[in-house]
DNA sequence: ATTTATCATTCCACCTGGTGAAACGCAGTC
DNA sequence: GACTGCGTTTCACCAGGTGGAATGATAAAT
């Protein structure tokens, strides 16, 4: 077996402590996890300054930071999305001939792939892609989800995003504003030209193009076409199947809002 | 300023990438971190120990643990059960041959997988179950541990679950009462002809049997044996098996009654 | 004002535990 | 068979983490 690493053990314990007990003083989670207070106080310090955690000033004692990664999943959302969209994403694969992903709302304005018919002997492109998160300002898939939320979401959920992200996804939050006009007329989004997350995954460089998929007046997810850049011109894509594509989102959206009303109450 | 911890911030980049861009393989997020890749094999490794990642038994990929400390619900029996019935399935898999399915009571009559032994290679079925939250009426797991529940938690369940449903899921919902009976008498489900959620279709239909596990007089979970439908018939893994994952069940359960009594007193 | 108590924080000598380049083993592919 | 790309193991090295003891900081009690 691999060796473990301590501190990491150690920073885990800290963690669960404060996310189990709530707000913890020093002295506290060194007795809770029986640790020196000097080593305790050094990883915490660490977490402030990533803000998982975040410390109180004028008692000192800690809780949970605004950056520990969160995700508020509405576990109803993602069953009734792969449900009422897996059939019709395998038709629009069928009548296209490329790749199609599904994606689902995980909260914060952020997706997660939750179904495709990607098959490398089909569409030469990495198939296994479920659980993937796409970058909210650089994928197809994010850029025309954030653009479908209403305004105020999307400020709000922006804003975040932009406070999290660094390099290139930073730089693509600072362009976002600039796109969303012309994303939200043209009604659906293109990935961005040099993101390919993973280059070491993927069989080739893919190109998509996405709309969001909208129920009552909810934005729930995206659905996206995927192929080989270098096999189609996304023009010519475009051309010939946005309309289906748009298409198979409206079904999926009207399918759910009839099939699932209730979720659609809560805010996303 | 106290001195930080190098290897605490190592670990919140690993778990910050995992979180960002979903589930990730070894290589990938050495080249995201830049560290090298012993270096974060161990951490992750650390991680995984703890189930604040977990790792595809097929393609060693990592993803988000059921562990990682999650605002809304309580994790502890989730753990729990993780901890103890991870080695008793893995046991029975070798034993029977067959995949095995591990899923936990998060509460509201819903499961949610939380390990698995599926391997494609072994088993010829979608091996990345883990985090999957099979259908409560048309699931062999959701079946069994409805049918499993006492009857005044299962009636309110029940109804509240019909009534967010719809679909082919209402359809089963409607008819499940009359399956209740048959399904405590038989000890056991099958899963519903006709469902298998996503599709991406992993080399075949899967079938399952599942039964429901019980600790003192709480339903705390499932677990299912799974194959492809087109390699063996229902009846005679029934014949040959049942009584090994009913076997399984039990011992999970007693195991979890001894080791974790508290877990048992809130209802679930 | 002084004492007491209880925090968090700093110090620093000690040495463990983490490190990472290189080698290995294993699948899958050509 | 040779190759490529994974994850994993090894092992000598020594940075980096450790924790007991000392020091501040703050608040309450005398």
């Amino acid at each position: 077996m691999t060796k473990k690493n301590r501190s990491v053990e150690r920073s885990m314990e800290i963690l669960e402590v404060v996310s189990d007990l709530g707000v913890c003083s020093l002295g506290f989670l060194a007795e809770q996890t029986a640790l020196p207070k000097p080593t305790v106080l050094r990883i915490c310090k660490t977490l402030v300054a990533r803000r998982w955690l975040s410390q109180s000033k004028n008692d000192k004692r800690y809780r949970i930071g605004p950056r520990f990664p969160r995700m508020e999943t509405a576990p109803g959302l993602i069953d009734a999305l792969v449900e009422t969209g897996s059939t019709a994403i395998v038709e629009l694969s069928a009548v296209t001939g490329l790749g199609v992903d599904l994606a689902a709302s995980i909260g914060e304005g952020r997706l997660e792939i939750v179904d495709t018919t990607r098959q490398f002997a089909l569409h030469g492109i990495f198939p296994d892609c479920v659980g993937y998160r796409p970058s909210p300002f650089r994928s197809a898939l994010g850029c025309v989800f954030l653009a479908a939320l209403d305004t105020e979401t999307r400020v709000r959920c922006t804003a975040k995003l932009a406070a999290t992200l660094t390099g290139s996804d930073r730089a693509a939050a600072m362009e976002f504003p600039r796109k969303v006009d012309d994303i939200r007329t043209k009604g659906f989004a293109v990935r961005e030209k040099g993101y390919w997350g993973r280059a070491v995954d993927y069989g080739g460089v893919p190109t998509a193009i996405s709309v969001a998929v909208r129920s009552g007046d909810k934005t729930v997810g995206a659905i996206s076409l995927v192929w080989l850049a270098e096999q189609y011109e996304t023009n010519s894509v475009v051309a010939e199947n946005l309309h289906r594509l748009q298409k198979t989102a409206q079904v999926i959206g009207a399918q759910l809002a009839a099939e699932h009303p209730q979720l659609l109450l809560p805010s996303i």
